[in-house]
DNA sequence: TTCTTTGTTCCGGA
DNA sequence: GTCCGGAACAAAGA
């Protein structure tokens, strides 16, 4: 469920919360994450301080002093929560549901000075921390392979045209392909195609230069409005008592099968889809 | 019990 | 060797 904007935005609250703090303590719960959590890895986090916090596509580094980075990759329903000494709780993610089941899937807590802790919260435990020499990032396999960041001069029309030479795919798959622009998932591909009006199963090499052009453009666009807007929806939540955040109400297209298109004039219903076995949601008679 | 959800990886066919 | 699509995988709730 977290895609690139989920992303930016907790790398940001946990760059206002945690930075400069030095870890007091790990609690592990849980180490049946994607990847088994080695406990003595995580023992020797203990006196290092956090110097900064940054993100590569879905992925967040955490660079500890001593050399050390820890990389954390939210899966599908993995978030961090931050509570400080009042006891109270400030959601830093997405993830609508289940909240009131928080305990029971706080699979790891970091306790730091100032009676600050980080709580790692994943229900479906796909997500994952691995904790690596700060040296190595650059091996990393989940780093390695990927392409371009979309809000980056990197992904351009020129990169794109070259890329999608010979090759005969969707344009939804290629969107999807993290070797290709990293940090978009099926959420926001069917909102960017929508938003382009592009038929998500249209094969790229039949995609004129111009509508590329105006695609890379909407990709960059709704990337940044769904940061700002995701900033703003985690400023208003309060507490983890099950209240529901903001950010779904702003999907156009997705999870809309059924509904009005919602551009101006056009009464189609939305349909849906699957493409590479992930739902996909279009409007038959805006996206060509 | 079965279905759904996701990103990633693997595999077979072209 | 490369490309592409489909399936498998992780877990849990409805």
């Amino acid at each position: 469920m977290p895609e690139l904007p989920e992303v930016e935005v907790v790398k940001r609250s946990l760059q206002r919360d945690i930075i400069n703090l030095t870890i007091k303590n790990v609690e592990i719960n849980n180490v049946n994450l994607r990847y088994k959590v080695k406990k003595k890895e995580f023992y020797k986090l203990v006196k290092n301080k956090v110097i900064s916090i940054k993100r590569r596509s879905k992925y967040l580094l955490i660079n500890l002093s001593g050399q050390i980075t820890i990389i954390v990759h939210l899966g599908m329903t993995g978030k961090f929560f931050i509570e400080n000494s009042k006891k109270k709780i400030k959601k830093l993610s997405f993830y609508y549901e289940l909240d009131n089941k928080k305990k029971k899937h706080d699979h790891l807590i970091f306790k730091f000075n100032k009676n600050i802790k980080l709580i790692y919260n994943d229900v479906r435990r796909f997500g994952f921390i691995k904790i690596i020499k700060t040296a190595e990032i650059i091996n990393i396999s989940h780093l390695k392979s990927l392409g371009p960041e979309p809000m980056s001069d990197n992904f351009n029309s020129k990169y794109f045209i070259n890329y999608i030479i010979n090759k005969n795919r969707t344009i939804k798959d290629l969107l999807m392909d993290q070797k290709f622009v990293a940090g978009l998932g099926n959420i926001y591909v069917n909102e960017i195609l929508f938003l382009s009006n592009i038929m998500p199963q249209k094969k790229i090499k039949y995609i004129a230069k111009k509508s590329i052009d105006k695609l890379i453009i909407n990709t960059k666009e709704i990337l940044k409005k769904s940061i700002s807007l995701g900033g703003s929806s985690i400023k208003d939540f309060k507490d983890g008592t099950g209240k529901k955040g903001n950010f779904q109400h702003k999907f156009k297209v997705y999870g809309r099968e059924g509904s009005v298109c919602a551009k101006n004039k056009c009464k189609s219903l939305i349909k849906k889809t699957y493409i590479s076995n992930r739902a996909t949601y279009y409007c038959h008679s805006c996206q060509k």
